[in-house]
DNA sequence: TTCCTTGCAAAGGATTTGCACACCC
DNA sequence: GGGTGTGCAAATCCTTTGCAAGGAA
């Protein structure tokens, strides 16, 4: 886990490595992506990157997770509630995510043993494993997590 | 696994017993549906219910689809190409989907060490398992596959 | 006859793209 | 200055719904 400046550093090194423009609106969204622990989704970062700078466009949001997303910088999921939600990538990285069904509070986790497991079931089938997308749906049991259900809607 | 005409009389049982009616194009479907052991799309479902009934519409399959699956008759999911597919439903039966990238064949496969390892992973958090979604996205090693990717795009 | 069903077409909701103007480098 | 980047609006793509006409029971 890097801080947030050395994200945005390897952000700009990035761009300029591409021969790509380090706009306000990039820095603003960046700033956004990366200062949030969150799994957010193109709206949220959108809402985040307005307090900066209040004119960018969703479609600017869009296309700078794409760059990032195509870049290696960022890592696009679809989860159940079924719009794209964006998390830093991570160097060799992998994990997988546990949600709660209550506050949709998104939690990382990582098991060898079922990434061993997958690989034998795939070899079973005669098949190498590529990538996988596993998302286990819980119900948080402790009370913090009922005082954040209180949603708008 | 049943044949098809036992799951068909379920589906005839299941609308009576809600009262609702049997009409051509919901024979068309389900029909469809479970002829075919694959993993349908709605637009797929309506290309092979028209064969029986050229008139039938895409918000009919939609709506009769999602009668079976509130019925408990059809399950859906949601792969990586982003659009909803179905299969039918059997009684106290799990499994995940192990999904070629090359042909998009979908298999199915269940590992009950996985599931209890999720278990313990919800547990460590706190958390209890509502649900989960687990893709395995692997390519076919075996040439039939290779035929299988000559696709119209 | 009664109401459930259907097909069409239009509405949604999120994602993508075209285009003229704005702005980094 | 030149070519990239932006914002808006419109186009997609799939899903969902409203409505008048059709059809099972």
């Amino acid at each position: 886990m890097e801080d947030v400046d050395s994200q945005l550093a390897q952000f700009r090194d990035f761009l300029s490595g591409e021969g790509l423009k380090l706009t306000r609106q990039r820095q603003a969204i960046a700033a956004a992506f990366y200062s949030s622990g969150a799994h957010l989704s193109l709206q949220e970062l959108l809402d985040l990157a307005r307090e900066r700078e209040p004119s960018i466009g969703y479609a600017t949001v869009y296309r700078t997770m794409r760059l990032m997303t195509d870049g290696g910088l960022a890592t696009e999921h679809q989860f159940a509630d079924g719009h794209a939600r964006f998390e830093p990538a991570e160097e060799g990285e992998h994990h997988d995510h546990l949600i709660c069904v209550t506050c949709g509070h998104i939690l990382e986790f990582e098991d060898d043993k079922i990434e061993a497991i997958q690989d034998t079931i795939a070899a079973a089938h005669g098949m190498k494993v590529q990538s996988h997308r596993h998302e286990i749906y819980a119900e948080c049991l402790r009370p913090e997590c009922e005082r954040r259900t209180a949603k708008p809607n």
